[in-house]
DNA sequence: AGCACGCCGACT
DNA sequence: GTCGGCGTGCTC
């Protein structure tokens, strides 16, 4: 519904961090409405910026400038729009710099040009060879084909289209441009449901047909079919005309995920995340726009897509951490998606083998419904698991496996099976110290331990990149070869199996390795294959793939990641073990899960023994209520970025002073870092922890109106009550 | 955020 | 004498 254009001055989103928008002339005879994009000099240059609602603001006269041009584009809804300003509001960013999220596909804005196509025109050519008979025969469709798409599919030469071209049997007409993907058919193939399944997707079709807000929390155990049945839902909304986004954490690794879609609705969703080339991103970016892609699947930013049409929301893995933004707009995507489903009087669904404290809590007092899926496929049995006590059974004299694991480890190899080392610690080991003297080696930036890479000959900071070559010698007393490695990263886990097991086939994965996402790939589909006996990984192989002869899985260092002071890390120690151990026994073989731990008694082993989830959920819900942590109290707070530390010191005097009612203002160096907040480079951070949100929005308006500015930048850690925020 | 302007160090 | 480092300030 096309509003009256606006003659005079409209506000105009620029995306730049200004509390609101920009005033801009609308030009005689230019009509512009609320989400139009348009491209509006500001400053030197020229950006595209998004129409906004309400009145532009006064505005010194001499200052206003004309909008320059309104792009051929469908305006930005305004349930987006509404969304936006929510957001921003609620992240305490910019509006603008929320807005700038939708507006990274800037070729997008012009419409795609029409492409050539060839049509049958129902003459005939002077000879039929063969090769004619065969594009001929396919062109009796009546559909306009491309020129090569035509020979391609025929398998003759181009040269065959332009002599029927040429005779006038064919003739160019411009054809739109090819959807990016084809429509997805809800009833192309439809899973064989167990009973438990059907019921749920029941529910959850149910909820799509009402079309109206509410938030399905599916919490099913690993290889229960979530997705089976979440696509039901899909299946729903798409069947009623609606757009639907499938949020996956860290998408660009799925590529299973994308396959079982295929098979399911015999074609593949959307992509849309930071692996998407540019030419394909402006195409999806389009065409979402338009209506025309029905499905995305998508990381995080995909939220930020212009549908204008969506219908659902499911948001996969709904207690990954990779759902937060940790820079320029601090968000969850996950509560997000949710804010998102309520503006659009939709349904969101989370679903999770393992999921988030938060979203428990709402489910259990009633925000959130839920449905369990309890029941495994019949061939997918969990795998058994066992904690190993470091104390009685210790690894040999420097070693980190234990006789026990070596041993598993050596059986499964034996059988023709593979095993899976995981330890969430990239290189060789953590920390370098020299024997004579004690001397350390620490970032000079971030005064985190650097990390040996033997590989590389490198000593890396993992918190900024930092990088020197490993020295001989140590820098402090001089001594040559006296430095000695502390402790083992995956490079070292390496170096010792293959001392154990010389003849098996190792590989070692982690996100360093060289080659990329796309070797990645590779070596995940080669061991899928079989093609190694012993596979020694960081937190990525936890992720989503089948290694379907994968029998053993031993956790290198069970305890590491709980002793952070993150208020969430048994939590997530739980939840990426539960991942880990579950990549063993997809196929029935009986398989075996074991942890190398020294607190055999501590609630995260209990429960990933035991298979007691619920026991060990109950006990962190009351420890967070007890120590009114999230979800139940909160831990919002300022976070101001320094150079350096006496930077970050005068902030913190200044946000004192500015901000006298909060009760915790602390500065944080990234090595004792709570929150692995840490991105970027030369980051300190300074929390205020508020009561309430209101308070942090207080703190921050104080602290920018007490003085000059902090050098650096302040944003509010996106980690708050997430009870509150509809 | 991006970009220009502006003022100090090593080089054609 | 210029090229280029990034500190400072501004954008309707």
């Amino acid at each position: 519904m096309k509003q009256d254009s606006r003659r005079g001055a409209v506000p105009v989103l620029v995306p730049m961090p200004a509390e609101t928008p920009y005033t801009y002339a609308v030009p005689d005879g230019m009509k512009v409405e609320p989400g139009s994009i348009v491209r509006v000099p500001l400053g030197p240059r020229m950006v595209a910026g998004i129409v906004w609602d309400g009145e532009g603001g006064a505005v010194d006269a001499r200052k206003l400038r004309p909008i320059d041009h309104v792009f051929d584009c469908p305006p930005v809804p305004e349930p987006m729009r509404r969304f936006v300003d929510w957001v921003a509001n609620y992240t305490l960013a910019a509006p603008g710099m929320v807005a700038r999220m939708i507006l990274r596909a800037p070729e997008a804005f012009d419409p795609e040009p029409w492409i050539e196509g060839l049509r049958k025109t129902g003459s005939e050519p002077d000879r039929v060879t063969e090769a004619r008979a065969r594009v001929l025969e396919l062109a009796d469709d009546g559909l306009a084909w491309t020129r090569s798409g035509l020979a391609h599919a025929a398998g003759v030469s181009s040269t065959v289209i332009d002599g029927l071209k040429a005779q006038g049997v064919l003739a160019m007409e411009m054809i739109p441009p090819r959807p990016v993907v084809p429509a997805p058919d809800p009833s192309y193939g439809s899973n064989e449901l167990s009973a438990e399944q059907q019921q749920a997707a029941m529910e959850l079709r149910r909820a799509v047909e009402a079309n109206k807000f509410g938030v399905t929390l599916i919490d099913g155990v690993t290889g229960s079919g979530k997705t089976e049945v979440y696509f039901e839902a899909v299946a729903a909304a798409v069947e009623r005309g609606k757009q639907v986004l499938i949020l996956l954490p860290e998408i660009a690794l799925t590529q299973a995920f994308l396959e079982r879609f295929q098979d399911r609705f015999g074609a593949k969703p959307a992509e849309w995340h930071s692996d998407v080339p540019p030419r394909m991103r402006e195409k999806v970016w389009r065409q979402v726009a338009e209506g025309q892609v029905r499905v995305v699947a998508g990381a995080r930013s995909a939220l930020y897509l212009p549908f204008p049409n969506l219908g659902l929301i499911v948001v996969d893995e709904e207690h990954d951490p990779a759902y937060k933004q940790e820079d320029r707009v601090f968000y969850s995507a996950r509560d997000m998606a949710v804010v998102r489903a309520h503006i659009g009087g939709f349904p969101v669904v989370l679903a999770s083998a393992t999921p988030s404290v938060e979203s428990r809590v709402n489910a259990s007092q009633g925000r959130y419904e839920c449905i369990a899926l309890s029941s495994r496929y019949a061939d997918a049995a969990l795998p058994d698991i066992r904690a190993i006590d470091l104390r009685r059974a210790a690894p040999a004299r420097g070693g980190f496996l234990s006789p026990v694991l070596i041993d598993q480890v050596r059986a499964t190899v034996g059988r023709g099976e593979q095993a899976l080392l995981f330890l969430n610690r990239r290189g060789y080991a953590p920390l370098t110290l020299c024997r004579v003297c004690g001397h350390r080696f620490q970032c000079p930036s971030c005064s985190a331990w650097l990390v040996e890479h033997r590989f590389r000959g490198q000593l890396v900071c993992h918190h900024c990149g930092h990088h020197e070559h490993r020295p001989e010698a140590c820098p402090e007393c001089g001594t040559f070869d006296h430095l000695a490695a502390c402790g083992p990263g995956v490079e070292r886990i390496a170096e010792e199996v293959v001392g154990h097991f010389p003849d098996a086939r190792t590989i070692v994965l982690s996100s360093d390795i060289l080659g990329g996402v796309k070797r990645l790939r590779l070596e995940l589909d080669a061991i899928a294959k079989g093609e190694a006996d012993i596979v020694i990984g960081t937190q990525l192989v936890a992720k989503g793939h089948n290694f379907p002869n994968m029998t053993l899985v031993g956790v290198v260092d069970a305890d590491l990641g709980l002793a952070n002071g993150d208020p969430r890390a048994a939590e997530r120690t739980f939840q990426l073990l539960s991942q880990v151990t579950g990549r063993a026994g997809r196929t029935g073989k009986k398989s075996i899960g074991l942890l190398q731990t020294f607190q055999p008694d501590h609630p995260v082993m209990r429960a990933l023994v035991s298979g007691d989830a619920e026991a060990f959920y109950e006990r962190e819900i009351a420890e967070r209520e007890r120590s009114a942590l999230p979800p139940f109290g909160r831990l919002a707070g300022i976070v101001v970025s320094a150079e350096t530390k006496a930077d970050a010191e005068s902030h913190a005097r200044q946000l004192r002073r500015a901000a006298p009612q909060s009760k915790d203002i602390s500065l944080l160096g990234p090595a004792e870092a709570p929150l692995s907040l840490v991105a970027g480079r030369h980051r300190f951070r300074l929390l205020a922890h508020g009561e309430r949100r209101s308070d942090m929005q207080a703190f921050l308006r104080a602290l920018l109106a007490a003085g000059p500015k902090p050098r650096g930048s302040i944003r509010v850690q996106v980690d708050i009550d997430p009870q509150s925020f509809l």
